[in-house]
DNA sequence: TTAACATATGAAGAGTTGTTCATACGGGAA
DNA sequence: TTCCCGTATGAACAACTCTTCATATGTTAA
């Protein structure tokens, strides 16, 4: 059982915590990721899907995949993208939930 | 009830989550967002818990403010900051959670 | 009023990052 | 082999961000 107010995390794994959100924390990347969060999809047709080019969608995908937050398979000339596991599906869902309950976070306030 | 690979967020929801993590996604200022989250703490209690410069965490208090991840109270001299509602608490336990989990998230892989 | 304390703010610089362009790599078909 | 398609990579640049320093604002006490 864990107390609710025993939020202490040690430093690194505070920065580890503040990697992972930075990287999501942009929307090119976040689109992506949530592009191929229940489903794989290849380079091109995310970057068809989102209006974004190959080239941007391709960089964004190594650094998503370098945190390990994106896993690639490979068939023929394609690479298929999709979250890496479920931890990352079930942040981005739980994520996903809370923004759009009513009077969701971020606002302009 | 809700279709769980149903993830299709508007362009200005996907932005408005993105922005939300970015702001999250930086060591200083998620250390200052935890070292608040469950209890009220002064801008000095805070910058001297984290060995933060009082400056520091006064500019990433008033940004983490700007984006309704915390709000203020002023008592005298000092202001008390601390999670804005419930939604930011909630969130960012689940966060911890998951990140504590084995095998968590923000792998080196 | 003056002084001390707590917080906020502005400017400035070093470092980082998102994007574009051009090009290279790799696989399949002819 | 050559050609085409899909993907990855490197360079370069503008834009942004984190941090520090100095200073201003606001509050309480004397």
């Amino acid at each position: 059982m864990l107390k609710k107010n025993d939020v202490r995390l040690t430093a690194d794994e505070t920065a580890a915590l503040a990697d992972l959100l930075r990287v999501l924390g942009d929307a090119s990347r976040l689109s992506i990721v949530l592009g191929c969060l229940d489903d794989e999809q290849s380079v091109g047709a995310l970057a068809a899907g989102l209006g974004l080019t190959q080239s941007l969608v391709s960089h964004h995908l190594r650094l998503l995949r370098a945190t390990g937050i994106v896993k690639a398979r490979r068939q023929g000339k394609q690479v298929f993208y999709t979250a890496a596991d479920v931890h990352v599906r079930s942040v981005l869902h739980d994520l996903i939930a809370h923004v759009l309950e009513p009077k969701g976070l971020g606002g302009t306030a």
